[in-house]
RNA sequence: GGCGGCGUAGCUCAGUGGUAGAGCAGGGGAAUCAUAAUCCCUUGGUCGGGGGUUCAAAUCCCUCCGCCGCUACCA
């Protein structure tokens, strides 16, 4: 392995029989502001999601739909790598389970467990619904009217078995166990860990690793009956995309294993448990960590395709703005947390902390600077404390995000620099430059200069988070694309007498379409209290996102 | 049922033994550079109920109430 500083993040590769809702774009963007923050650090940085396209599902609905399953899969994947373009995801790679390369990999990956005797063959038996083509455990059936088994969905279940090949799962427990322990924050957040745990300690089964009842998938390498269980499959896009089974290349010395795969909290287990699994099973390094991440709800319901409520990111980002949305998302709620989705929380925070904490803070400074300073990077005189102690803060707010960064703790990273936002607010407020334009002209350049460098910090900083609109910022004050990595903060300062460009707007306010408006209210406000004016009824958008 | 988590200001949350905190929302004031944005001050909580340990508990222990997650092979 080099010295180089390495870093390689994995969104799941999301299943192809769904078309992109939030709960992909917000996993997706989480690693995109992780994968950014990373190479402005100086890391060299693998970047990967996709699409898992195989399964039963995708074959059931291509047929649906009259076409062969590639063509299905070209279509819906296609899908995804557009959501991606217009998240401004940064991902360096874009991989499809149907490719050559991963096929390759994923039947590697079998010989090696097989070679290892990890995998025998068996039979798998169990209650089966055809409605759900789902199994369902002997605990988890109800009894019908007429005392028959059902499914807990109401299903009639059949007693099957097939011919399957089992993964020795229940060998690897205590090795599982030792492997979280091994390290803090394997599994984040602490109580997805606790359950990991805890499913562990109760004791595994050996795994079904093949189906024979559908064609759309791996083949099993000697068993062309048989194809590999979509899981394995799935799971192993990680590790192709590094090269898998070319374990001496460089790619693969290189990034593997993984240092992060974010995941929602319903794909946990699969992640956590099966994957080191079976990594530790063909002799690879399993990924140094986990997380899963929670849902969102809309306007406080969940979200389900037959409520009708399923937020589409693209409107979201037509309505709100890009920058805007990806921001909302990662700062309403602490990460790890399911979050609710409401149109008045969203644009609360575009307006508050965009528009007028960050926005303005900007619009007022550089504007400021265009009128009294020449339009350009102003001089700087002798500190006082105050100065000192903003631009302080500012310094020191990198090793309080790698920090918090390194936890994955967005929205403790998003309030970190809002602190800093808001210093720097107060600050302008205490020095008041319009005042020392006529008193001290001097001093007013140095309380500009200051309030420059601070908002340069916070540009580069933010960048993750909100890359475009960071860009704009950093464009307005003239910092060269070449100073814009974190490794130039500290000596990349401004240079007095570079000229800036016409300052405008970065964060408009978000104001209202439609209704709210309806009834006039006196001019004082109508916010005494007592009097109801009439038709004070609260106009409120009854349709999501 | 078993295991785990949570319940702190109107809202969202931080705070794990030593005189209750932040942001937003509410109230008052200042300023006028700016996207009428900003800044300052301020109202507000017997930290779910009860009991216990301790000089001292939101913080440790017990118990009760409420909510939530996990408890395997659709993904």
């Amino acid at each position: 392995m080099s010295t180089e500083k390495r870093y390689y993040i994995t969104t799941p590769i999301y299943y192809v029989n769904d078309s992109p809702h939030i709960g992909h774009a917000y996993t997706t963007l989480a690693c995109d502001v992780m994968a950014r923050f990373m190479r402005l650090d100086g890391y060299r940085v693998l970047f990967l999601t996709g699409t898992d396209e195989h399964g039963q599902k995708v074959e059931k609905a291509a047929a649906a739909a009259g076409i062969e399953p590639k063509a299905f899969t070209d279509k819906v994947s296609e899908n995804f790598r557009a959501l991606a373009r217009r998240m401004n995801y940064s991902n360096d790679d874009f991989i499809r389970t149907t490719e050559e390369r991963h096929i390759r990999a994923s039947q590697a990956i079998w010989q090696a467990l097989e070679s290892r005797g990890e995998i025998y063959l068996g039979h798998y038996e169990g209650w089966y619904a055809v409605r759900d083509e789902a199994f369902y455990a002997e605990s988890e059936l109800i009894a019908g009217p007429d005392g028959t088994r059902l499914a807990p969905t109401g299903a009639p279940v059949e007693w099957v078995k097939e011919e399957s090949y089992f993964f020795r799962l229940s060998a690897w427990g205590e090795r599982l166990l030792a492997y979280y322990d091994a390290v803090p924050d394997r599994i984040l957040p602490e109580t997805r860990r606790n359950e990991v745990v805890s499913f562990v300690k109760s004791g595994l089964q050996d795994l079904s690793v093949s189906r024979t009842s559908f064609g759309w998938g791996v083949k099993v390498p000697g068993a062309p009956k048989h194809v590999m269980y979509v899981w394995l499959d799935a799971l192993t896009n990680y590790i192709t995309a590094v090269g898998y089974p070319d374990t001496g290349s460089a790619e693969f010395k290189t990034f593997w294993p993984a240092d992060l795969h974010m995941v929602g909290k319903d794909i946990l287990r699969f992640h956590a448990v099966y994957w080191p699994a079976f990594l530790m099973a063909a002799g690879l390094a399993p990924p140094r960590r986990v997380f899963a991440h929670g849902w969102w709800t809309n306007e406080g319901q969940k979200i389900s395709k037959s409520l009708g409520n399923v937020i589409d990111p693209i409107a979201l980002v037509d309505t709100y703005g890009l920058d805007a949305v990806r921001f909302f998302l990662l700062r309403e709620v602490p990460f790890g947390n399911d979050g609710d989705f409401s149109r008045a929380a969203m644009v609360r925070r575009m307006n508050v902390e965009l528009a007028n904490d960050l926005g303005n803070l900007a619009q007022r400074t550089l504007s400021f600077i265009a009128k009294n300073a020449g339009g350009v990077v102003p001089a700087k005189g002798s500190l006082s404390e105050d100065d000192a102690a903003l631009l302080a803060q500012a310094g020191g707010l990198l090793d309080t995000l790698r920090a918090q960064m390194g936890r994955q703790a967005f929205h403790e990273a998003l309030e970190s620099v809002w602190v800093l936002v808001r210093a720097a607010n107060a600050y302008i407020d205490r020095q008041a430059p319009w005042a020392l334009r006529k008193t001290d002209p001097a001093r007013m350049e140095t309380v500009l200069l200051v309030l420059a460098e601070t908002l340069r910090h916070l540009g580069i900083l933010l960048q993750p988070f909100m890359p475009d609109s960071m860009g704009k910022l950093l464009d307005q004050l003239a910092v060269p694309a070449a100073a814009r990595g974190f490794d130039l903060l500290a000596t990349g300062a401004l240079v007095p007498g570079t000229a800036l460009p016409a300052p405008s707007g970065i964060f408009p306010r978000y104001v209202e379409t439609g209704a709210a408006e309806a009834a006039p209210v006196a001019p004082g406000k109508g916010t005494k209290p007592g009097k109801t004016p009439p038709g004070a009824s609260k106009p409120d958008a009854g349709q999501g996102g």
